[in-house]
DNA sequence: CCATGATGGTACTGATCGGTAACATGCGTT
DNA sequence: AACGCATGTTACCGATCAGTACCATCATGG
């Protein structure tokens, strides 16, 4: 019978937890491998027997924020199955109630492109991919809750979403990156339907 | 009589003048003090007797970047004398131009606030004060234009503004920050007004 | 013509960092 | 028990970087 000593997690497990933790609060270019396998309770070397170099490690890191953003949207359809309109809601009030924690150091993934200017860094097209996607998937949950112009609302909320992250970081938690989900919520109130969809 | 052999700026301009390039292009930590040096057409030792430290430097680089930012008020305001709605379609004129150029790396002042995410360092107080007073000066702008709830209003230009010059560096251009314009003045034509002002 | 001050150039220090080598330890499987 | 494999540990290399000491250069102004 094992006596499950400490079940620690496996050294990558908590590599990139580290990772999720440090990154996001000190900044990328602020952690060194180092310090990240000191937090990981591991060392250098067994991260690099997991990972082949500080960059591709920052790529996993994003990948596994981006899969798990991914899975916001399929919370949201099961939490509010057949109506689109309450799923928004519900997208706008997590990613609201996200940004004002930790902090308020914003989106992991969009201060990752600010960080790595070099265009061809590997970190850049896991960015670029998962942020292409939230942007047409918001299009669709648009278009399917009958919106006029679903294209055009969903990038203006797409924009609000993004500069309230980034606001929060530059002005702080007393700016508008704050108010993001009444700003937000009325924007769809506000905004014309095709079709009126009161039961 | 002196022949001018180069008529070269003095030492300190050309220093922060390199920093305007080489930060905003490359990110500020992808930036030594040789470096900046070198592409100032002097060295360390000239860098380091007009500016203390290199933190001291990178806020001495953002003070003149948003100095120069608060000038673009002025020049809205004389460009178009008395007609605040004017002002306003000129500076999102202006801002989404500057957006688009650059090879898209968004706001400086902005991406210092990710880079540095040391809440001590001197840079930030910078950032903050100028993205807090841009804030005031548009809420006062829209309620000069006239538009109910001008806080409200402004803090969604805001963000819009915000949004679209982050999004550029995660989607590219390609993404929604390439339309700011078209949403920020169709968001304005929307947005309801306390009077008339169709003269 | 010389003094002064600003600037350019070189070389150095001490520290940090990414990445690797070599070895030790422990744990499960057969 | 013996083996194999993942992990832990230490030490090291080469490169880069912020910051400084020291000296050379050059213009200007008395």
């Amino acid at each position: 019978m094992p006596r499950l000593k400490r079940a620690a997690a496996p050294p990558r497990e908590r590599i990139l937890q580290a990772a999720r933790e440090l990154f996001h609060r000190e900044g990328i270019h602020a952690v060194s491998v180092d310090a990240l396998a000191a937090a990981a309770g591991t060392n250098k070397m067994t991260l690099y027997r997991h990972f082949s170099s500080r960059d591709e490690l920052i790529a996993a890191y994003l990948q596994e924020l981006a899969t798990e953003g991914e899975g916001i949207w399929d919370e949201a359809r099961s939490a509010h199955p057949g109506d689109p309109e309450a799923q928004l809601r519900f997208l706008l009030r997590r990613v609201s109630d996200f940004a004002a924690e930790g902090r308020g150091r914003g989106c992991a993934l969009a201060n990752a492109a600010v960080e790595l200017a070099e265009r061809k860094h590997p970190a850049r097209r896991v960015v670029e991919a998962h942020k292409r996607r939230q942007r047409e998937r918001l299009v669709a949950l648009v278009r399917e809750a009958g919106y006029a112009r679903p294209e055009r609302l969903a990038d203006e909320i797409f924009l609000l979403v993004e500069g309230a992250r980034v606001a929060l970081q530059s002005i702080g938690p007393g700016g508008p990156g704050a108010r993001l989900y009444d700003l937000a919520v009325e924007m769809l109130e506000r905004a014309p339907r095709l079709k009126s969809l009161h039961k």
